[in-house]
DNA sequence: ACCTGAACACCGTTCAAGT
DNA sequence: ACCTGAACACCGTTCAAGT
């Protein structure tokens, strides 16, 4: 039998350390040294989980991912109404900004693609893939008989402006700057 | 009398070195030592110009944002029409892709505030302005009788959109996405 | 299986020294 | 005024050595 819930180990508390690092910081910034001592262990130690720097960015954009496909499908099944659908999605990336400033991992990861290995660059890749098509499928239950690549640029386009809105605001250290941004998304009608 | 055009000196070498490395690689991933092997001095004349990695963020940011409020300002003397000019604009971010999937320096650096001084922070904020100002004087000459409150937060949806469009497209390393992102926008009246 | 100390070539920064 | 070599504490990475 396998445990369901085993306290954290080594290789997990490497990889809540890091993110919460990336997601401030970024990845170039991340020091193996200062994730060790996060840990409290020697950064011989993080290589042995994590050969390389770029084996680290792998699991941590893979993991990023695979949670927000979990956390989507359960929003979606949660069936509640599409602006209150919509107001949850936006209030994920809001999150971020609140705790500490930070940024949506594969945000921050997109803005130094030039420095991650190819497979890395294809989990950033995977969590557009996963918010855009939940997106796709939020949008289509709204306008069912809309052409699928209209709804596709149209998820696409929603991503990618709350991305934005995360960026600026941050760039601004105000959340405010987040919030009236979201809002006159709504208010062109960007989101329904 | 001063000379109009002198050919760059040092401190523009590297000015121009840091700001294509940052573009690409960001502030975190720019190494002294390798802005000097590019321009041809050692990695302390570097530090004679800059004395910290800080300051060359401050400069850097600066001519950013003063070299923007040139452009557009020429941008606005143009005489063209409003789909023009928001077509000529998001050409702006779209060339950076072109360029090696560079990055606005202001988005890069504003994932990265958390690691700039304060002044170089406040220089990214007033690239911000600069961008917002302008596109409320567009918004303004279409919608003259429209509240500037609300062209205000327009204008901050359209310049977070369209960071958001080239985080998104660089991310994905493709820019056929940043194309299909803008029409989305375009197709929803965001710049209209 | 997991951790460590020591070494390597890198990094930003400082400073005395050169022209 | 501008540049340099040398030193410092950092960094990712490797590896032989420990348990």
């Amino acid at each position: 039998m396998t445990m369901e819930n085993p306290s954290p180990n080594t290789r997990e508390m490497i990889l809540m350390a890091a993110r919460a690092a990336v997601q401030t910081h970024g990845y170039n910034a991340l020091s193996f040294r200062e994730l060790a001592k996060d840990v409290g262990v020697k950064s011989a130690s993080v290589h042995y989980h994590f050969p390389t720097k770029g084996d680290l960015a792998v699991a941590l954009a893979g993991q990023y991912a695979d949670e927000a496909a979990a956390f989507l499908d359960q929003l979606a099944a949660s069936a509640r109404d599409h602006d209150q659908l919509m107001a949850d999605y936006t209030a994920v990336f809001r999150a971020a900004l609140e705790q500490d400033n930070r940024m949506c991992l594969c945000g921050i990861m997109a803005a130094e693609t030039a420095d991650l290995p190819p497979e890395a660059r294809r989990e950033v890749e995977r969590f557009t893939s996963v918010n855009t098509r939940w997106l796709v499928k939020v949008l289509t239950k709204r306008h069912p008989k809309a052409k699928q690549e209209a709804l596709r640029a149209r998820a696409a386009a929603i991503f990618a402006a709350i991305e934005g809105a995360q960026l600026v605001a941050r760039g601004n250290g105000d959340i405010k700057v987040f919030d009236q941004i979201i809002s006159a998304y709504e208010a062109v009608g960007l989101f329904s």
